[in-house]
DNA sequence: TGATAATTGTTATGGACCATATCAAATATC
DNA sequence: GATATTTGATATGGTCCATAACAATTATCA
């Protein structure tokens, strides 16, 4: 190729840098340009997606609950009496994985597995007392902690234009 | 708690399904009700992050390129002569995971150190005329075969619009 | 019916990604 | 010039994701 090791061809573009990059005149660290990574869809996405997890994990403190595992209770809460397969794959998680999940949320009384008369094999998933419980309150911080940041930051018709987008793009894309 | 198990209290609520989850009367494997998990944010986000990520990576599948190693170079094209605790700072890459990320650029030769003469602790960072190519060849399938479907799906305008709350969630949330 | 195939939950395992501590070389600070 | 800081690097551990394989159970069907 022809780059050559140790060169220092200097002076070329404003971007220029290679005397010396901290300060040519004892002047700032001179932020980078991002350039065209702020237009690719990919790259906001990602760094959006770890801010509000951020944030979720933040909100979720006092509770102790992921997005991982506040998804499997809405999930469990709103359908009953499924089996591990089918609420793990709605939720994109695969079986193997999902064990290790359950025996966190199991160990901790707000799910429990219990054994179908019908078919053996499988078990179905409840949520506990303690397990309602909870995910009641964790409703509480999301919405009035995590959801409504996004309301003062968007605006509510925004927040909702936002989602409707994404959910196109996981469902379609 | 109250959880018996082993126990089946059929027939309950519309969602039930204590009782032979396949098809009580060989009928549908009824799909699982998502509930207020298409509201969460945080859910309909990651779920659209990896549909993106997904689609890029068979966009790119000819270059071998992921969506981290392509904004390397993205950030090293656009900021010639910084070193890697810039370049890795700037995308959110801790310096120690930042370094086999580079070996793997550099030994594809598409990118190259070069050891500051100025600080000679630092290693300055440029592109090689392969990897100026790649980029080159890169940013084109991203173009026509990756962010132009993100069109499609939403048109140009609501793509801007996404592309900007996003970009206020990454950096104000 | 009984032999075979498929399913469920599980374990083991490896890879990718992320985070911390630590190090030698080089530089900055005082 | 002694000490502290910075840079790239290594080692290491944690988490998440993916595959193979297994025992128990059920489904299939000759």
């Amino acid at each position: 190729m022809t780059v050559s090791k140790t060169a220092e061809k200097s002076s070329e573009k404003p971007g220029d840098a290679t005397k010396g990059r901290k300060d040519a005149a004892e002047g700032l660290p001179e932020a980078l340009q991002l350039g065209e990574l702020s237009e690719q869809l990919g790259y906001v996405l990602k760094r959006a997606q770890l801010k509000v997890f951020e944030n979720f994990l933040r909100c979720m403190a006092s509770l102790q609950l992921t997005p991982a595992q506040f998804s499997v209770l809405l999930l469990v809460e709103k359908n009953p009496g499924r089996n591990q397969t089918e609420i793990a794959s709605t939720l994109g998680i695969l079986r193997p994985n999902f064990v290790a999940l359950l025996d966190n949320l199991e160990s901790r009384d707000l799910c429990a597995r219990i054994r179908s008369t019908n078919d053996r094999r499988s078990h179905i998933l409840v949520l506990t007392d303690k397990g309602k419980a909870v995910l009641t309150r964790a409703k509480k911080l999301v919405a009035t902690k995590h959801e409504s940041r996004l309301n003062e930051l968007l605006g509510q018709a925004n927040r909702e234009a936002l989602l409707g987008m994404l959910s196109k793009i996981a469902n379609e894309f």
